[in-house]
DNA sequence: CCTTTTTTGACTATCTTTGACCAATAATAT
DNA sequence: ATATTATTGGTCAAAGATAGTCAAAAAAGG
């Protein structure tokens, strides 16, 4: 159990649980150099162990000052919002069970009137296209990003 | 927490914000002697952050007396939504620009942070699509039917 | 063995910082 | 007035600083 991509999991981990604030900030150079290995092989980590259904949220920045920040989401209505992002990545959903979806997290509060609606939105805009075989693929992507966003940026 | 570019940026829009006049005059070399780097560091800031798209308006005057002067545009954000509607019938605005408008809806706070993430997410998630010749009308269309849940949902 | 997971490294993408050279305007000298 | 000089600001491309991608090689599991 003792590799490399195990001790990096669990350093940042422990990083995050004495972090009060919910998530950490590192360099990725940085933390390759702590761990003597290349810098990919934190991405490698990244990719495996926090991933969005583990409840983890990574996002970065390039060029000085760069940084990768790790975000611990906190499930709640969350955990549905995840499942449906499995979801997601099975199958294509039809455009009404989408919706119904939404107005689900509409209802719970998840979502305000104004977001559910500029959601339905592009679930309809791509409507007037007529029928391409990309369509369904499209909606799908375009959801899904949509609802990353929400559990990014949840307040 | 911040690299240079950011910290100008700050900066600059603080006195922004405590002038009451609705624009402020710098000296680009002074500023570069604030903040300990090259004029031209100034210029990288005002081309990436104050942009017309987001909403500021640059002037500047060489020469004994010289001036930077950064404005703030005060048009209401419905006013400029229904502009750039306008615009959008015309041709498709790239999607720098389309993100730097809504930057600006946001920065007027007309949207919040999360509906701006949604709307970008949708302009940068059909980037995904390979070349598609579709994609920059349906990037315009899903733009456009998202203003208009704006100015619809006007809160 | 064969499969899956991990490790590496070469190549790429993005954002920032710097510097050398250019252009415009005002102030001053003639 | 005109020419000259001092004072500003502008442009652009190169260098620097990070991070990402992808696929091959190596190691671990079964």
């Amino acid at each position: 159990m003792g590799n490399l991509a195990n001790s990096i999991e669990d350093y940042l981990k422990r990083l995050l649980t004495l972090s009060g604030a919910g998530y950490i900030d590192i360099k990725r150079k940085e933390l390759s150099n702590k761990f003597s290995c290349v810098p990919s092989q934190v991405n490698y980590v990244l990719e495996t162990r926090f991933t969005l259904e583990k409840g983890y949220l990574v996002e970065s920045k390039r060029g000085g000052r760069g940084y990768v920040r790790i975000k611990k989401l906190k499930l709640s209505p969350r955990s549905s919002l995840i499942h449906f992002l499995r979801e997601l990545e099975g199958g294509l959903p039809g455009e009404e069970h989408a919706k119904g979806f939404l107005y689900r997290l509409y209802e719970d509060r998840f979502l305000s009137l104004r977001e559910l609606r500029l959601m339905e939105a592009v679930l309809e805009g791509l409507d007037t296209l007529e029928e391409n075989p990309l369509k369904n693929k499209i909606r799908r992507d375009l959801l899904r990003q949509m609802l990353v966003v929400l559990l990014k940026f949840d307040y």
